[in-house]
DNA sequence: GGGCTTCCATATCTTGAAAGTATCAGGATG
DNA sequence: CATCCTGATACTTTCAAGATATGGAAGCCC
């Protein structure tokens, strides 16, 4: 049984007659005979009864007009829904990020690529940075943002751009003698317990912390994957927080961000890809990537450039502006 | 687009290999190639990226293969649906009655065709007998259960077969001086206040009641369609219900039921169809007919030879028994 | 009722597209 | 570097869909 069947059996039944119906499909009316004979003889039953007055649907008919008909779109829609996943208007993009990214750089993204691409399934999964970039090099990440460029074998199978410089900041709670000051000396800090993200989850944040403090400091220092959970136990008075400095947007009555003297250098945030990935979802992202952080986007194209990665897959989207 | 295209992606993306694919097919290889190359031209996307390890869909074929498949399952099912309409396994069957005919024999009948059938949607509709007729030769309606069997134009396009015969009987509260008798004279019976069936909608029994009784009483007889009213209002003591010896099946504590004397035949209950309605669904009740009204059966084969109606679409039901 | 029209089916021929055969080009592999 | 594997291309073949011509059945009209 072929489309063709389908095609000349509901103009059959629309037009109620053989000489018509073939005229709308643009063939002659014996081939239209012969072919619904045939689908008759497939099928195994009489389709259509031919009387004097009109070709009309038997209760066989009737039946499988419904489900042809359905047939039928099901086959325009394949074709309609190819199109639009490789325009990158359906699909799915899955992001991993480290906790603190939620807070700046990522909003910024996230908002216009959801606007623009509303039908785009997004999954965004809070991870340590390494755990994200395996994820990313064994497939079950799209996208990757974590806490310096990823490093270890695969690492070059990546584009990974720079997306935001932080400064170490402290927070303590409104109460905390160190609340007044605008900015604290590094030295003032091992005086109080730490409060820091897990070494283990983010050993590039912890081997910046290891030339700071005494190796006694951190390893009394309390340990919370969450920036929000280390902003909260600041609050509660268990010790001076430590986070990049984006944790400022943690809005909160009961702490107080200071600068840390002489400033500390986080590894910046990165955000990385698959170089050969050929989703157009995550070529969309990009693309709205260059067009809301103009720094980020020249970054990323003199990568893409260095690396030599074909621009085949760079989409233009059809934003809704 | 022709199901062949989508045959042909369906075992590619199934089999990541042209040879391979094409094998499974029972095709050579570079007629696939071929037609995967003008589907892919005619959706207008690449489909399929070929890698040296494989052929593996792109985003926009795996977007395309899915609905691809519900469109081929949907013309297997297509083909499914009409064998099984043309069964008589599924579709719809109207069926109007007089509500007396739900006592007694309809439920011989409709159990069983349920129990065989339970697929095919039954619409019941209680009407007065001529308006089922009417219903039945407009096509709105399959069958027709009435008093009488149908007369006017049209009613020689009907088959008609009787399905019970019927006494008249009385109908009196337990209170009322009847309720001890097994049976009443008729002319006991105009005495009382009357409770009948409307004449207009029920002319056939009205034409027996004015052989039977003075003008005067039908006149101030009350009526009321529906016989569960009838009996309902003899039990509140309104008067003598008259009705077919099937509302006996009312089984109420209030009321008590009288044969009368000399017995009255009522016009038959009878079973009409339109005589070539080539309805599955229908041969298919009529089967069950047979197979649980032995008499019936036999009056309706007599009258359809009579009437030279081709037993073609009598088909044997695949009972479950 | 005979001729006429309408309409679908059948027979035969034509054509086009799918399938087959042979071969090539590119990339991986040893 | 030669070889193998794989998919694409070129060309031929074949088969089925479509076109043309015609037949037969049913309804219609004068």
């Amino acid at each position: 049984m072929e489309a063709r069947h389908l095609r000349y059996a509901l103009a059959l039944a629309e037009h109620q007659h053989f000489g018509r119906a073939a005229a709308a499909l643009g063939i002659a009316q014996p081939p239209l005979s012969t072919q619904i004979a045939a689908l008759e003889k497939e099928v195994g039953e009489r389709l259509f009864e031919r009387t004097s007055r009109g070709v009309f649907p038997t209760a066989a008919g009737d039946a499988f007009l419904a489900r042809a008909e359905r047939a039928l779109q099901e086959m325009t829609g394949a074709a309609v829904d190819a199109g639009r996943a490789a325009r990158g208007e359906t699909g799915r993009l899955r992001i991993g990020f480290i906790g603190s990214a939620l807070l700046d750089p990522l909003p910024t993204v996230l908002a216009p690529f959801r606007r623009a691409h509303p039908e785009v399934r997004l999954s965004m999964t809070e991870a340590p940075s390494p755990e994200s970039t395996s994820a990313l090099l064994a497939g079950s990440l799209d996208v990757a943002v974590g806490r310096g460029a990823p490093t270890g074998p695969g690492a070059e199978t990546l584009v990974t751009v720079s997306i935001k410089t932080d400064d170490l900041v402290a927070v303590v709670a409104a109460t905390h003698p160190f609340a007044g000051q605008r900015q604290v000396g590094i030295e003032q800090l091992s005086g109080d317990r730490l409060i820091i993200s897990p070494p283990e989850s983010e050993p590039r944040v912890a081997a910046v912390l290891r030339e700071l403090f005494p190796a006694r400091s951190l390893e009394e220092a309390i340990s919370a994957r969450d920036v929000h959970t280390i902003v909260g136990l600041a609050a509660c008075e268990a010790g001076v927080g430590l986070g990049p400095s984006g944790i400022r947007r943690i809005d909160r009555r009961d702490v107080r961000f200071c600068r840390i003297t002489p400033a500390v250098r986080l590894p910046d945030l990165h955000l990385s890809f698959r170089a050969h990935d050929p989703s157009p979802v995550l070529a969309n992202f990009l693309q709205v990537l260059r067009h809301n952080c103009a720094q980020v986007g020249n970054r990323l194209d003199r990568t893409l450039t260095a690396m030599r990665v074909p621009a085949s897959s760079q989409v233009v989207i059809p934003t809704t502006e």
